[in-house]
RNA sequence: CGCGGGGUAGAGCAGCCCGGUAGCUCGUCAGGCUCAUAACCUGAAGGUCGGAGGUUCAAAUCCUCCCCCCGCAACCA
């Protein structure tokens, strides 16, 4: 089956930081589970190249706005290739292709008689260039920021219609329990929808933003945001030239943030269904990254942390796994680098070390060598097939952010159950008895066909560490699937001893 | 009475929907083991489950009120 997954995109005026790492990762994390089950799966991330925060950066950098904006996405980019992130195409709004089916779609939509246009009045503070509410202003009526009174002024700007389309909305969220996942999140649109909705500016001048896709029936406004970016979802299927776009996008999944709930699923399928277009088939939403003891992340607190930094540190599928590991689902998680060593232990001393002791024992006692499986006892075999039923339970079940993370739970138990069965069997000690060799040959071999599985399941989690084990057992070849046959680890296969999976840190 | 989330061992979390000996990871302590990355295994200490009332034979779990923290509040994405 095809399946198309996708994360926002994301802003070009700052760095890339944790939250943006997170949410890439889950997606590819997502993407490596489905294609392990066998699935073809398109996984787009990318940057949003337009707008007025992006405006502003580029003006403030002194660079063409081409200059700037290929720097900026570089950046994301470059990141996520080194955290190992397998997008199939990187979205940038920038591109013609993109530009061109925005100016359709709006086309379309205002030929259908959607949008209009109509004046708008509000305060407008000329240092930020934005328009304030009245709560944003401090008590003495002025911009926080420029201690300025903002002028009230009147600006003419298109509009789309939302109300026409909510009770249609309502119904289809009530009828689709799975849609939004978590379900507390589909509670909360609900909760957006009990009031009327407002027509959605869609518009902005271009005297005051030039950063963006001209309008088709209005040569001095640029649209804004929502048929820009959120349509990035469907024009890097090529909507409307493409003949197997509704085949994929059946079976499509949107991976945001908590706080882009809104657009993505109020605007979003309104501006769908009015193009005619089902809405997205799942919505998977998590919370934000905090600091340690659950403050907010910030410079001058000095709790910041930056994906590169770890990645220097732990490596990057300590990060990966951290991330999908520590996510608490429907809210927000804290991180900090001492909580991320924390979490580097489990992996360095539960799985490295697991490889480490079983590896080093073949080297030496079974000349490198697999043993062979022949005298497997019932507890042997009981410990291997209950792994291998877990993980095949596991990838069998449908796509959703619960078996992600259970996914990282799963790794970390059997990792426990074979070290707790390691020492209950005390292999160092059979080794040094002629007469229990076979009994010796047996722990082994169980103890190599539980890593291999383990292995295989972390794939997804950690996909670096997961082909160094499966190297280490002589499987170089190894493809990644979902198949957790057990016994299928051959006598006589040598292993390769190497440097630790996840070298100590102090 | 704006909306939502949360307050459970030193830290991070699960349990709450469907009441019935309070669990997990890390940390701490004590043993064990020595194959291994000072790791692994076993055990222990540590919590009046934010507070007060109520329902019940029984409440972290249901009801009411209160306190505290964190988001969001509609052209600032």
């Amino acid at each position: 089956m095809k399946k198309y997954i996708t994360t926002p995109i994301y802003y070009l005026n700052g760095l890339p930081h944790i939250g943006h790492a997170y949410t890439s990762i889950l997606g590819d994390v997502m993407k490596k589970f489905e294609t392990m089950r066998g699935n073809e799966v398109y996984y787009t991330t990318g940057t949003d190249e337009h707008g007025q925060k992006n405006q502003h950066s580029i003006e403030e950098s002194g660079l063409s706005a081409d200059e700037f904006l290929t720097r900026q996405s570089e950046n994301f980019r470059n990141l996520f290739v080194d955290l190992g992130i397998d997008f199939d195409y990187f979205v940038r709004t920038s591109r013609p292709e993109h530009k061109k089916i925005v100016q359709e779609i709006l086309q379309t939509i205002y030929d259908r008689g959607l949008i209009v246009k109509k004046s708008y009045e509000g305060l407008y503070c000329e240092g930020c260039e934005q328009f304030k509410k009245k709560s944003d202003l401090d008590e003495n009526g002025c911009c926080p920021d420029h201690k300025k009174a903002p002028k009230a002024i009147s600006e003419e700007n298109y509009f789309f219609r939302l109300e026409p389309y909510r009770q249609w909305l309502i119904d289809y969220i009530n009828t689709h329990p799975d849609w939004i996942q978590p379900a507390k999140y589909a509670n909360e649109v609900l909760g957006m929808l009990k009031e009327p909705l407002d027509d959605l500016c869609i518009s902005r001048p271009k005297s005051r933003v030039w950063l963006g896709v001209e309008l088709p029936f209005d040569h001095d406004y640029v649209t804004y945001i929502w048929f820009d970016a959120l349509v990035n979802y469907i024009s890097t299927l090529n909507y409307g030239h493409n003949p197997d776009f509704e085949e994929i996008w059946a079976n499509s999944h949107h991976l945001i943030a908590k706080d882009i709930l809104k657009p993505h699923c109020i605007y979003w399928p309104i501006m769908l269904h009015a193009l005619g277009v089902a809405p997205v088939r799942h919505y998977f939403i998590h919370g934000y990254w905090i600091g340690e003891g659950g403050v907010k992340m910030s410079k001058s607190l000095g709790n910041v942390v930056d994906p590169v930094e770890v990645i220097r540190l732990l490596g990057v599928d300590a990060l990966r796994f951290y991330l999908i590991h520590n996510m608490t689902l429907g809210g927000d998680s804290q991180i900090s680098i001492p909580m991320l060593k924390q979490g580097y232990k489990i992996l360095a001393n539960n799985i490295g070390n697991l490889q480490m002791r079983v590896l080093k024992m073949t080297q030496k006692s079974l000349d490198g060598k697999v043993p062979s499986a022949d005298s497997l006892n019932d507890d042997d075999k009981k410990l291997v097939s209950g792994i291998a039923d877990r993980f095949t339970r596991l990838f069998s079940q449908e796509l959703s952010l619960e078996v992600i993370s259970e996914l990282a739970d799963s790794v970390v138990k059997a990792g426990d159950a074979v070290n707790a069965y390691f020492a209950a069997n005390e292999p160092w000690v059979l080794a040094k008895k002629p007469e229990q060799r076979e009994r010796f040959e047996a722990v082994v071999y169980t103890t190599l066909e539980c890593l291999r599985l383990i292995g295989l399941a972390m794939y997804p989690l950690t996909p670096a560490s997961a082909r160094k084990i499966e190297d280490s057992l002589g499987l170089a070849q190894v493809s990644f699937k979902a198949d957790f046959t057990p016994f299928k680890l051959a006598a006589g296969t040598t292993v390769k001893v190497g440097d630790p999976l996840f070298p100590m840190v102090e």
